[in-house]
DNA sequence: GAGGGCCAAACTGTATGCAATCTGATCGGA
DNA sequence: TCCGATCAGATTGCATACAGTTTGGCCCTC
């Protein structure tokens, strides 16, 4: 799991996290261990172990002696994923409230006016950005290791839906508005209503992913 | 992952998880893959498998070219590993109140019952088996894949550290009347009373358990 | 006596080989 | 023409072998 010094497993492991989450790897395909190998340059040995570790976070499905596939997700698992991820923020949100020291709420103050600026100047990537950067303080600032890795992995599941929602006229200044709800109620300690506000916000985020994918598909990453 | 027909690699995984939770590997344990095969009678390739596949869930810690270790748990980390279990029962409350079929509500209601006759009788071991079965109503009820995987896994991590719980005087009663308070608020559709009274049930079992472990040690599984 | 470097045993990481199972394609029968 | 059985290729599961790294101890030096 360490970074440094990684072995073929741990690359491989992300490698093909990678490719199924940006897309390259699709839904349903299958994951054959000697081709991943050959692709890779390396045994099946790595590869398997990869394949092992990578079931677990629900990004690929494994039947014994059927070899790997790439999770294929329903529209309604990927609401259900939405859901989960919304709560899990109102959640952190909530113990924001309670628990973020006095240097964390201040550094959380200092965050979103930076990208108050940002919404105004107009720059989605650079606001996309921000807003991760934001959404992980309030992950850490909830104090809890397990919950924050646990919406991590969520953030990281839903990634590849989100992309485009910056983009969408009037949702960044929105998205901003609904941050600064969220700030004003930790900031006071409102443990309630940083959790209302929270969940509005990315429930809003959500209905942008409904509105967007009744156009493209019904079939996406994650199980 | 399917239990019918498992291979090696998945009873491994099994026996090495329940061999952690029910305390035959002590945590900080290192799990040395010869050893552990030859105790299976099998190699080192399924057992390199299931250690993989155990660490992502923060069963073991893995480093590379280090081995395995199982996971050892600072009095803190056991704590919030609690504080997480009530955010996510609280979580899980919460959407029952809201999406609760009307068969899972009569459902969830009868359960309730028979709970406070067992609670009356004073049977330890049948509520304590009971109790599993009315959380684990509660997770499903919310509807939720993500959440309901969670939550279990959170609720196994913190196992061993319950058991004893209900031996505890007046414990028994006193959880069925909190299970009380957050099936009435599921029945009547009020969420936030849902949230606060799970929330509030569950963080006592934590109270219970800090209790306890003042007595014992400080050091536990889980990651 | 304490500290540091060197060496060997142990262990992990990876590759390869073999056996067992699955897949799907062909062939035979109704 | 359709359905089921059989067989070969492909693929997974597991065992074994080898190389590189880590670890612990011993010896030497200060």
């Amino acid at each position: 799991m360490s970074s440094e010094n990684p072995t073929l497993t741990e690359k491989l492991a992300t490698a093909i996290a990678d490719a199924i989450l940006d897309g390259t790897f699709e839904p349903g395909m299958h994951l054959d261990e000697v081709s991943l190998a050959q692709q890779h340059g390396v045994s099946r040995t790595p590869v398997r172990e990869a394949l092992r570790q990578l079931t677990t976070s629900g990004l690929i499905d494994m039947r014994p002696r059927r070899g790997a596939v790439v999770a294929k997700a329903t529209q309604e698992q990927v609401e259900s994923l939405f859901v989960a991820m919304a709560e899990m923020e109102a959640t952190c949100a909530r113990l924001c409230a309670l628990s973020m020291t006095p240097v964390e709420r201040r550094r959380l103050q200092a965050r979103h006016e930076a990208m108050t600026k940002l919404a105004s100047g107009g720059d989605p990537d650079s606001y996309s950005d921000a807003n991760v950067a934001f959404h992980s303080a309030i992950y850490s600032g909830a104090h809890n290791a397990a919950l924050a890795e646990f919406a991590l992995g969520l953030r990281r599941r839903v990634g590849p839906f989100r992309r485009a929602q910056f983009r969408m006229e009037g949702r960044l200044t929105r998205s901003n508005q609904e941050h600064d709800a969220v700030v004003r109620a930790i900031l006071a300690g409102d443990a309630a209503g940083a959790h209302a506000a929270m969940l509005h916000h990315v429930s809003l985020v959500e209905d942008a992913f409904e509105a967007f994918s009744y156009r493209t598909a019904g079939v996406l990453p994650a199980s």
